[in-house]
DNA sequence: ATTAAATTTTAGATTAATCTAAAAAAATAT
DNA sequence: ATATTTTTTTAGATTAATCTAAAATTTAAT
């Protein structure tokens, strides 16, 4: 019905879009799939005929609900895939990605129950993303806050649970800012305060009482 | 490096010519990968240049060192995929084939040791039939055809030669399961067929063209 | 040993996914 | 508001795998 190209196409607008929840551009898309802006073009009118997207030249693409029921679909297999490759086989999250690419298209519904069924109904994968059930549905996120992540972990930040001025200002004054890259480099026991490195890769020390209201999310690195 | 497709004719070619032993027939190989045989024509030429195959026109074509290691990878991830779905699954051993089909082409070294390892370094799938180890070494073969075993001799039945769905339903509803103790009563001059008697101490009429594709080991009675 | 039949290969098309180069449309800047 | 730049699309080719129809080769039969 899809084919691999397809599917990966279609994975690719589902992110687009879930991050900037607007139509996504031909370029971003040619960006994600390693292709040119042409083969995009013609792809996105093939996925229009099929009725996957909705799709005007030059105003950019968005899934239509049978594109995202196939996207989310493909998004489930990756990160059970995942789960299995590091629970069951030992890997490390890190080197689980590009395998997971392939196993995202192998074709059988009773497969991915069954093996959802196996790992016990994992809610999040190893990056912490949340997997879609049957339906399509994503769990909840949990966020956490940055004072329960552990030295070596990497994430993103997603939020803040104190949202005073002066707090929100010396974020930004950090480059502490929505969307930006944190690594635990070191956890000082006597205070609780971490030593992290952004994405910029400036290094910085933060207290316990600033991590406590940062809300993160964990990601690949 | 080898594409999905090239997989596929190295593995028909393979079993094509482990039946035989000699050279394997344009036709033969074009009734297996269900194309006609000009495209299999073609994709020899191909095969040939990338050193994967022996082939002469007209003559027929074999597998080169390189191809039948090739294909031999490809044998075994398929049976391992196999076991891991009969026996961590839970899917029966006649559900499977399709999807070891699909997950045989999963390229990643890594994934097929640890696979292995997980599953226990087994010998055989669930239908008899050996597992290569990495090296691409069949482990010792320890069984007969049915169609071989003589008058009075009692032996397991340990795997099958044929792997469609119908014939494993028709064992499935004969009683005949991996495993199951079998007598030959009688063998019938005319056509070779068989009366056998199973464990449960039910008889049954076994065709010649059936016994030949049921693998059995024998036992002491 | 010819002829007839079967098998296999070549020639020329087709489909999916891609490319480069050029044209068209939209966004941005003066 | 017009010109420039950027983005996107079209046009025309290319590659892998397939097809049909016709030609070439081998095998089998008289």
């Amino acid at each position: 019905m899809t084919s691999f190209t397809e599917e990966n196409y279609l994975k690719i607008i589902y992110k687009l879009s879930a991050e900037t929840d607007s139509e996504v551009s031909t370029n971003a898309v040619a960006e994600l799939t390693l292709t040119k802006a042409a083969s995009v073009s013609d792809m996105l009118r093939k996925l229009s005929e099929k009725q996957l997207v909705n799709y005007q030249k030059y105003q950019g693409v968005r899934l239509t609900e049978l594109g995202e029921a196939v996207a989310l679909k493909v998004i489930r297999k990756h990160r059970l895939w995942e789960v299995f490759l590091v629970e069951k086989l030992g890997f490390n999250w890190d080197e689980v990605h590009e395998i997971a690419e392939q196993l995202e298209h192998i074709d059988s519904e009773e497969l991915v129950e069954r093996l959802d069924e196996f790992l016990g109904f994992p809610k999040f994968d190893p990056h912490g993303d949340p997997i879609p059930d049957t339906f399509g549905i994503m769990p909840e996120l949990r966020y956490q806050n940055l004072s329960e992540i552990t030295v070596g972990q990497s994430v993103v930040m997603v939020g803040v649970s104190e949202h005073s001025a002066t707090f929100l200002q010396y974020l930004a004054k950090m480059g502490l800012t929505l969307g930006c890259h944190i690594v635990v480099k070191e956890l000082n026991d006597f205070d609780k305060s971490l030593n992290v490195k952004l994405g910029d890769l400036s290094n910085h020390f933060i207290s316990h009482e600033v991590a406590k209201n940062l809300l993160v999310k964990s990601v690949k690195n």
